[in-house]
Formats: structure tokens, C-alpha cells, sequence
DNA sequence: CAAGATTCCTGGTGGC
DNA sequence: TGCCACCAGGAATCTT
């Protein structure tokens, strides 16, 4: 589910209920994540105010008055939402942070592949616990020059190198397909042998891409929802991802399918050399 | 150091 | 209908 315009529906949704909150308590029902949930540090936020919600990459980041930050991952199946006072819990909610206007935010995970941490920023705002992180995709320092001068040499799949977040964030399984078509690169090609053009061509693609999710409030396959439960509409505008063997948009060619890096990728044939 | 395989966990689906 | 193998949008960790 979630990838960067997932994830940033959800923060721009947030922020809009949580800043000037007070955490009123707070609810874990199951620790077994990608980490073991902070059960202690997460207790301590009580009665902490919130002041921000900001995305890092496919992290949401929750920012107290006091210089602390709820990081939140939704890994594959992870979903934040927002329950009215006294709604009960359901399977696979693992936390809750109640308000103190008695909402919940609750954050479900029925894979168990996200991700909660309570950490310190620097001054700066970062937070080194997040590792090594590509610059934003829709900022000014992700540029042609940055991709081109970065893949010299690697002789990965360009689809392996978008989804690595020490080089690209925010792209996932579905993004990395549908920019590699609309730029028409195979998603196979060794990332070092893409020209300079091609390279423009990808790194001006992701942003519109990931744009125009963000725009129709994100992608909705299986497991995404917004902050309130509504569908992103973006799933309509899938042009290979998911349409193996049916026609191309632009050609007509049955879209193919194969396994590069363990994981599914959707390209035409004819369209993308 | 890069690149590929493996692993965490549960639920939905498609085939028989 | 029931059972079961297989697949799933992520990313850290290990091996080669």
C-alpha cells in the first residue's frame, strides 16, 4: 500500500486534527513489529501537546512540544485512522493515542510490517534513526544531475534502483513501474546505461507521478485508506501495474510481467526499450 | 562495496 | 465448498 503519496495523504489529513492536541493516553495492544513497539517512551508522550506533522520518505513524523517525534512507518499493510471517542478497538489494532478531545488515532497493521519509534531530532529536524535517505523527490535536490551522476557504473535494474531509498524515496513497487512506462524504460536496463536524457526523463516523471497521486489523494489497491476510510483515486489512472496481459493504453500490446529483485514489475513490450 | 537472497507476518485470491 | 499454495504496495540483514 503505502508508498510517498500515500503516506503524505495521510500526514496532510493528520494535520488537520492533530496539531495543538494534547496525547491523553495511550493504548498498545500488540509490541511484535518490524521493532518491538516502545511501549515505555510511547507512555511518556502523555499529556505531551502536539505541535507538527511532517513526511521523511514513507515515514510520518509527529511532532511534540517538547523536541520529540512519534515516527511512524505503515510498511505493506499499516493504516492510520481516526475513530470517534469510545469506538472500540478491532483486530490488528496495535496502538492507540487518545486526544484530549477524546478522538483516537489509531494505527492498524495486520502484517506487522511497520514501524513506530519515539526519537529526537537534531536541530536541524533530522532524525538519524531514519538511516540513509535520498533526498525528497519533490524537492529542488532531486535533479537530473543528482540521478545521472549517481547510477555511473551500477549495474542494477534502473526498477531496483528507484526503489532503493538510499537513492530515490518515496517510490515503491507500483510508482517504480508506472514512472518506468510513462518515461518508456524497461524496467531491466542496467540504471547505468541510461543517458543523460533518459535520465531526465525518469527523474521529471517520478515527480509528476508522485504528484499527481498526492493529487487524487494516493493509490488504492487492497489496503489503502484515508485518515477517514475513503479510497485513493489514483488506482484508476494505473496505466501497467497490475494489467498483465491486457492492452497497452498507448499501443495495444499485452502488458507483460516479471520478477526483478523478488518482486513483480509491469512494463509493455513495445512501448519501453 | 554492490547485488541478490532471505526474512519478518497475516490475509486474500486463484486453482484444483 | 474446501483446502492450499502462492502472492502482496517495505526494508533490514545476511551472503556471495
Amino acid at each position: 500500500m503505502p508508498e510517498l503519496p500515500e503516506v503524505e495523504t495521510v500526514a496532510a489529513a493528520l494535520r488537520c486534527h492533530l496539531p495543538g492536541r494534547r496525547v491523553a493516553g495511550v493504548a498498545v495492544r500488540c509490541e511484535k513489529l518490524r521493532r518491538p513497539m516502545p511501549v515505555k517512551a510511547l507512555q511518556n508522550l502523555v499529556n505531551e501537546a502536539i505541535c507538527g506533522v511532517r513526511r521523511r520518505a514513507k515515514y510520518l513524523l509527529i511532532d511534540m512540544n517538547d523536541g520529540q517525534t512519534l515516527v511512524i512507518h505503515l510498511g505493506m499493510s499499516g493504516t492510520l485512522r481516526l475513530d470517534a471517542a469510545g469506538e472500540n478497538a478491532e483486530r490488528h489494532d496495535h496502538l492507540d493515542l487518545e486526544l484530549d478531545n477524546g478522538k483516537i488515532l489509531r494505527f492498524r497493521d495486520p502484517r506487522k510490517f511497520g514501524l513506530v519509534m519515539v526519537v529526537k531530532p537534531n536541530e536541524q529536524g533530522e532524525i538519524k534513526e531514519l538511516g540513509e535517505l535520498a533526498p525528497e523527490p519533490l524537492s529542488g535536490d532531486f535533479t537530473t544531475d543528482y540521478f545521472y551522476d549517481l547510477s555511473r557504473k551500477r549495474t542494477t535494474a534502473v526498477k531496483n534502483f528507484i526503489m532503493d531509498q538510499r537513492r530515490v524515496v518515496g517510490v515503491g513497487n507500483i510508482y517504480a513501474s508506472e514512472s518506468l512506462f510513462r518515461a518508456r524504460i524497461r524496467p531491466t536496463t542496467a540504471v547505468g546505461k541510461l543517458g543523460k536524457e533518459r535520465c531526465q526523463r525518469l527523474v521529471t516523471v517520478i515527480k509528476k507521478v508522485l504528484a499527481e497521486a498526492i493529487a487524487t489523494g494516493g493509490t488504492t489497491i487492497s489496503d489503502f485508506y484515508g485518515v477517514d476510510g475513503s479510497e485513493g483515486a489514483f488506482a484508476r489512472e494505473l496505466q501497467v501495474y497490475g494489467r498483465t496481459g491486457k492492452p497497452c493504453v498507448k499501443c495495444g500490446q499485452p502488458i507483460k510481467k516479471l520478477t526483478i529483485g523478488g518482486r513483480s514489475a509491469f512494463y509493455c513490450p513495445q512501448c519501453q526499450k
